[in-house]
DNA sequence: GATGAATGAGGCTTCATTCAT
DNA sequence: TATGAATGAAGCCTCATTCAT
């Protein structure tokens, strides 16, 4: 590696270089193709045109991704699912009150998804899971079922701690899902009216929902300490 | 053209049947479209299998209609019909705590909108608002606004009545709004997928949500009695 | 019927006309494919070229046949395996010795396949089934094991009527097939270069074949009698 | 350039190797590809995948034969080198009857032929041999018509010897050549298809054909002796 | 008005070929 | 020379739309 040899020099240099290009390939592919299916839906974003946004060609994109439904899985690992397990490790090292779990995970949620263009895969799929059978179940088994169960350790945690009312394990999960999914839908749909009175401002709209939430779902018990015991 | 060909006469008879049924064409091609629709999305509803489920023939479809894209909005359009006017008459003379009249309103929703055919024009229009600016726009003003207007009516009489905690009247309609619409859209997209885990039973989720949302929602100033002055 | 309806006799007109047209597109699609198919393999004939022969555009192709594959099938089925039925009912009630009952045949086969653009399936089969499983288990199906059976017919008749010697029922019938297959493959494959000391005359050849075969095959038993008891 | 960078001594040692080796590239290729045209067909073979049997990249594959079609072409010729001469003289000194030497003949076909890789190029030039009349011609002169001119050689001497009946001298040759190509170009076809009711066991096919054959061959007459005069 | 056969633009995907490194 | 990433023409198939009847 000294310098004392100027021909592997200039053929690391000439490596690096091409490498850079092919390891940045497919994450312009993902960037672009997220961008278009958001845009346009599934089935309307063409191949090509995902292609040209990241600058290459037609032919490159298969390159990368052998179909535009493999395009599609590899956004939605790149972007959601690939999140559940650096989280799941969080919420297993969080110290604080089951309340302020429920909070930083609807916040994180909403910093790395729902405020990204992530947020429109949501309602990407709801519009599509009906015509593509393998996409729904691929996006149940890598979104839906972990989402489902990180939200149902938090709120077994607030029970089993007595800060939270006994509650539905099913149907409680939906009290912070469908506030937050219907979020992420309603921004991707609306987005494009610029009416004022339409506009939620994320920040207001989450504080109003969680805390409206949590109050419904604090326990009145007056005995517990409202600390998980540790 | 007298009487003497018979083949001639069942021809009468089947233009007279034809056109008896003239006007009757574009609602059942109407009809076969919003199901459609729903079903499977615009871009991956067929014209001819629109045609085909309102019994007619494909040429037929666009005899009526210039386009799909106009088939579509004449589809919206025709479904989109406001019920609020009654809602709002109701309303005005309902007697009782404003907690059930919230219950009272989401029922109602839940009856005449949610868990009806309308619901499909929900998820209708969150899928294709990006792309059909002009029909979003008529959504928001037809059924959007009104929306918001109705529900904030019952937050309003409930916080005046000193009911309900003071929260934020803008973003408080949502703590009602987001899991309605979040369950017709949730409804309509995994309809398909039989997975027991995803399927909701509306009638728990609408019961979990809203004695949630009302156990936040409800003042627990002591003094004051539940229903209002008047 | 009668002239008493202008009217039904114009429409009966028309419909007779369109539904002429209609019925002969498959007709017409299925020469030109079996043309097409024959002069460059299966893998190099485009379905548009195919569509162009037959006068009608690509999107006409597929309004009858539902991919390049069933095309070939219909091809296959219309020049070939559509023959054995009608052949065996001949056989069923041929009259005379087995060795004219085998000289039937072959000269049966040669006029209505191997003299034919037919035979060029023959060779594209051999060429093709490698890559195509499909094909290849269809036409094993639908025209090796009839072929074959056919053919252990008339030996098996031939022996038990004495006039064949005994014969390997599986490889027997390769004694017949394998000139015949030849000539086909062979006809399909030279045609193309007009080379006179190449140039086979299918007469010639075959009842050369035939007879030398014959020869090979007549019972020099004695006592027995050339034709079938019967 | 000193020998102070170990990178580079690697690199020259692997350019030294890769000299070595550069004659042995076309070769190699050739070799890869002989095999995949007789696998997959001329349309179905893929240049990567011949690039990649023959252990070189794509590039590789282009720097040797200009396109495709050269390959192809450098394939068959590369291939298609007389045996005939060797044979020949063989056949001046056979000592023994004329039905022996056929036999002869038969088998040491199938053992240098036939039964190797060479009788791909049979099944090859086959397929092909409509798109490239260029190779078909070549394929005549160089491998056809001496094959003809050898097989009539036997036939003649065993009717002039009396052991024979008198044949057509043309069409008499196709009595050997029809079985044996047949059999060549069968085993390269439909060796894919594992059914066997297909597979064909060459030695029992060769002896069912060659003794029916000469059996139909040998002449009845009773007096001649069945050596050659000579 | 009603039909349905016909059209052809357009989408996904493959793969021979090129070229910067 | 050798590589392999990149290209883009070309093929199969779909389906909105037209139009002769």
């Amino acid at each position: 590696m000294s310098t004392s040899c100027p021909l592997c020099e200039i053929a690391a240099t000439v490596r690096a270089k091409r490498e850079r290009r092919k390891d940045a390939r497919p994450g312009e592919l993902l960037a672009a193709a997220l961008e278009l299916f958001v845009e346009k839906g599934y089935a309307a974003t063409r191949a090509e045109e995902v292609a040209k946004r990241a600058g290459v060609s037609k032919g490159t994109l298969f390159l990368y991704f052998a179909s535009k439904e493999e395009l599609f899985k590899a956004v939605v690992r790149e972007n959601i699912s690939g999140r559940f397990g650096e989280w799941n490790v969080e919420l297993d090292h969080f110290q604080g009150s089951s309340a302020d779990m429920l909070r930083y995970a609807v916040r994180a949620w909403w910093k790395h998804i729902g405020s990204t263009k992530a947020s429109g895969i949501i309602k990407l799929m709801m519009s599509e899971a009906g015509n593509f059978p393998e996409l729904a179940a691929f996006y149940q088994l890598e979104v839906i079922k972990p989402g489902h169960e990180l939200l149902q350790r938090i709120f077994q945690r607030g029970v089993d701690s007595g800060e939270f009312r006994a509650i539905d394990q099913k149907y409680g999960v939906y009290t912070v899902l469908a506030p937050m999914l219907f979020l992420a839908t309603w921004k991707s749909s609306w987005a494009a009216c610029h009416d004022t009175d339409m506009e939620i401002d994320p920040d207001q709209y989450i504080a109003v929902q969680i805390e409206t939430l949590l109050n419904g779902l604090i326990s009145t018990a007056p005995a517990h300490s409202k600390t998980p015991a540790k």
